[in-house]
DNA sequence: AGCATTTTTTGTCCTAGACAAAATAAATTT
DNA sequence: AAATTTATTTTGTCTAGGACAAAAAATGCT
């Protein structure tokens, strides 16, 4: 059995959360110790994750929380179905997706690198490296891969850009094309694919990383004197303040200072700010 | 001026701690906003990043939050005096610190280079790369760098270290030692410089890389059938619950396994649970 | 269809008290 | 005097139910 804060810790859900969610949905529904403080079981800590990952997917709490185990079962299937539909996996990377979903990293590598040697840089990127983040990334949402998986196979995708892009070697002179993402976008591989494009075409580059507070990313892109800014987000970074973080951005920047935006979240964006361009791997 | 919530995620002192202490040491002192919430300022924020510090050298709250500007820089020096007596700094480092905190990167890769290809992979990691790390974390606490020259810093060490271990390349066999950080962690250099010298010394490694759930850990520890489980608590980490993290990690984990933990996180800890051990780097 | 406005949903923050685990100080025994 | 036990202080986590604004969905309007 177990406190609140440990749920907290093992499902990334608030304490504030759980408690409200009990009181909205009726789950969960974690019995009292003798100081009266909330217990919960094992399975309910899981029913939790699994009601995490369904949220992640952009489920609304409201039609997911209060489910019986059976409906729970049954949305989980059918997003599941939805999300690795048979036609969207090239059979090419199936082999690495196996490998990626069974933990065998050094076989992974081994592929990696021959793809790598086989198509270069550019090619490997589009064409390898990018599908196998998305299956991965699907996989994960689907719940078929456990956490830590997902964790290995990040950092291995991780390891194996950085140490491809070391043999580019980095380009001369300073930098002109500076990454990063805002607060509360984790996802790195976007940035570092770009990044790698970017060098493989002799640009220097500034990576910044994820979670950059606004106002450092300003400071670093004047005092580096890029002459780009390349901002990522995530699909399932759903913040409405885009628009206004892109418009913050727009002025505080000097005006020489164009700014691409890219990754699965800005599909949804509409009317943007001037000098705020949406570029894809592709055009890099 | 910044809401509970964001002092919690930058300064890792939850919003329980925060309003007790402010409501038992008279700090912080945020002021409200129109809904009557508390909002913190830069400068408190900082002046909790150097209290969580204090704190995590073993002092405590009741002695150090209430204190006046005047009194904590004092303490702050003290403490300062005491770990960075003048002996302690290499003055072959300092040229690597300048290369760092002036923001060159090539320029620190090169040295980095050099030093690698002279002491080797063990030794460079011992007296070259964990000096440094140390001496980024110093820059950054005495507020000598900017937060994005520490995010492009700790980037490039982690890329360096991650081509230097690719080099070596993975060793056969089941991996033998897992890593990874607990969540809240999220310093990620003290697991890689481990997981370089197990590499060198043949061991075939499974890093989960940093803020895993600990029954994460539990689960990748038995489907990959690891002998060690090494933990790494870097000095701000402050959650105050390692012990019960460890107590937990005993019980649930194999009895086979045993369990290193490292960093400057774990000299406060006293008593420890049997087949817990700790580990300097100097040790694997 | 695209856009603006209303309604519902949802997570974060509030107060102030209770309590046990950890750390320290004090008392006792070896 | 050192070690062990006991008392006291310190400290962080947890409780309750309400309030509120940001985000999402639903509705109305070109």
């Amino acid at each position: 059995m177990f406190a609140i804060g440990t749920v907290e810790r093992d499902t990334g859900i608030s304490r504030d959360t759980l408690r409200i969610w009990e009181r909205r949905y009726g789950f969960p529904t974690p019995e009292r110790n003798d100081k009266g403080e909330r217990v919960y079981s094992a399975e309910q800590i899981q029913r939790l994750q699994r009601i995490r990952r369904l949220l992640d997917q952009g489920l609304r709490p409201g039609k997911v929380v209060p489910l019986e185990d059976e409906a729970l079962n049954k949305l989980a299937n059918t997003l599941h179905d939805v999300l690795l539909s048979p036609g969207d996996i090239d059979p090419a990377h199936t082999r690495l997706i196996d490998l990626a979903s069974c933990g065998d990293i050094p076989a992974l590598n081994t592929a990696l690198e021959q793809a790598l040697a086989r198509e270069g840089l550019s090619s490997f990127v589009l064409d390898t490296f990018a599908p196998l983040t998305k299956a991965v990334g699907e996989l994960w949402a689907a719940g078929r891969l456990q956490i830590f998986e997902e964790h290995i196979l990040t950092r291995q995708l991780v390891r194996f850009l950085d140490v491809a892009m070391s043999r580019v070697g980095h380009p001369p002179g300073n930098p002109e094309v500076l990454l990063g993402t805002l607060p509360g976008e984790q996802h790195a591989l976007g940035l570092l694919m770009a990044e790698a494009l970017l060098i493989n075409s002799g640009r220097a580059t500034l990576n910044l990383g994820t979670d950059v507070p606004l106002d450092e990313i300003v400071t670093a892109a004047e005092r580096s004197g890029v002459s780009t800014v390349a901002l990522s987000f995530s699909g399932c970074c759903t913040r409405n303040t885009i628009r206004d973080d892109l418009e913050e951005l727009v002025e505080r920047l000097p005006p020489t200072v164009c700014i691409w935006i890219g990754g699965d979240g800005v599909r949804r964006l509409r009317r943007l700010p001037p000098s705020v361009e949406i570029m894809s791997l592709e055009s890099i």
